[in-house]
DNA sequence: GCAAAAGTGTTATGGATACACCCATGA
DNA sequence: TCATGGGTGTATCCATAACACTTTTGC
């Protein structure tokens, strides 16, 4: 029973959690699971579990995250370690928290493991959580604020092309502030950081807009000049 | 022996390792240890240790920091979880890693809880250390690079009344970079952030200079006011 | 007087802001 | 032809950067 179940063992003492955003028609979304199981069953959560001995942290987040929600091959990034003494009532668990963002339409959710739901929930509209889960979703909802303002992570939220205003509303759901179409458009645009498409909207009731797509490479090629990406 | 001592028993598969930034002479040094005991005896490290049931994760760090090196009352901040599963080589120990900013004179070193030596080190001085502590070392100095430029914590690294040239000599070493005087006390005098004290420099051969302090009152009135602090 | 740092002034440039306006398209 | 959003133009303002200059002090 020993080595071969190793592998299996999970630290006792260590959580994982997510903070899944996603954004569609304006607005900004999170990812919630319902517990299927045991004494919490039917309450609602940020997808997670623990982590097992023989896997980084990094990568168990990752493996909770689609047993539990169908969600993969995203871009997880650590948000910050939540270790009060009391805030898991039955043992002592410290959690690292991750957040990611990313385009919600290119995801069919499934309830996986030991979880019974699975929902995008608005961010205006989330119900009460298990544990301290909702400051750790309004933890990462304050990062996520101040970290779309200096760097380009916003464009993962968008589907792969996508028009300006769509960038700006994304913006304006975030931020919760209004912007002005032509200076936003005008700044953007200057950046020399988004690729123009040849493709326009289609079945739009109004004069199509122009298609851009963010390029990681052109990206990378600014930032090896100096650039620095504000909004 | 088991109630009675569940409060000094630690989790094992979690540490704590902390960053301890501070500032002399135009330059950045950081806090290092050198193990007193065990088999790694004699070599340098991060300050560090592990977490007891009954404290926070948060509460750890400050216990460790001040039984190790009797550095005590300054601000720690998270910085990141480090889980990679062979960063510790006798056993699967995650870290979470702490930084701080501080007068380096304003503290008495002492090697205190089974740490033979304590000292500070210039930041590009710094000999190899134990386990992945120099990659947290570099990951701390990136963090504080950027943070510095986006928030107004560099004052913690110099005594409480400074002059304008100090700041610009402290955010030349933590950058590495060269600032324009007299543009750099412009930009800090219009924040009206900084408090001039009716006091100027002493037994300097030159003429001496304002002394200006950060106050925490007038900065968090001006973050009311929509004030966005940027170097 | 000289060195060294304090502190002021000036000008060119370019981005931010506000807002008026025209364009294209479907209903 | 109207509503909707796409897209352009422009005048004002303000922050930045580069750099020349004057002031104060100890040696």
């Amino acid at each position: 029973m020993e080595n071969s179940n190793f592998s299996e063992k999970v630290i006792e003492a260590l959580s994982i959690d997510t903070v899944i955003f996603g954004f569609e028609a304006s607005k900004l979304f999170v990812l919630l699971v319902k517990h299927g199981e045991g004494k919490y069953a039917g309450k609602w959560a940020l997808p997670g579990g623990f982590i097992k001995y023989n896997e980084s942290v990094d990568d168990a987040a990752y493996r909770i995250l689609t047993d539990q929600t169908a969600v993969r091959d995203i871009f997880l990034e650590e948000l910050k370690t939540f270790g009060e003494v009391q805030r898991y009532p039955d043992s002592r668990v410290i959690t690292v928290a991750y957040y990611a963002l990313v385009n919600k339409q290119n995801f069919e959710l499934n309830a996986g493991a030991s979880v019974s739901d699975v929902r995008w929930f608005d961010i205006h509209e989330v119900p009460h959580l298990l544990f301290d889960h909702n400051d750790i979703l309004s933890y990462g909802f304050s990062h996520l604020k101040h970290k779309i303002q200096h760097e380009p992570i916003g464009f993962n939220l968008l589907p792969r092309k996508f028009t300006l205003l769509q960038i700006k509303e994304l913006y304006e759901a975030i931020l919760e502030i209004e912007l002005d179409k032509s200076n936003f458009r005008r700044k953007l645009i200057k950046m020399n950081l988004l690729v123009a498409c040849n493709e326009k909207q289609k079945d739009v009731a109004h004069r199509a807009a122009r298609l851009y797509r963010f390029d990681e490479s052109v990206y990378n090629n600014l930032l090896r000049k100096g650039f620095v990406f504000e909004v």
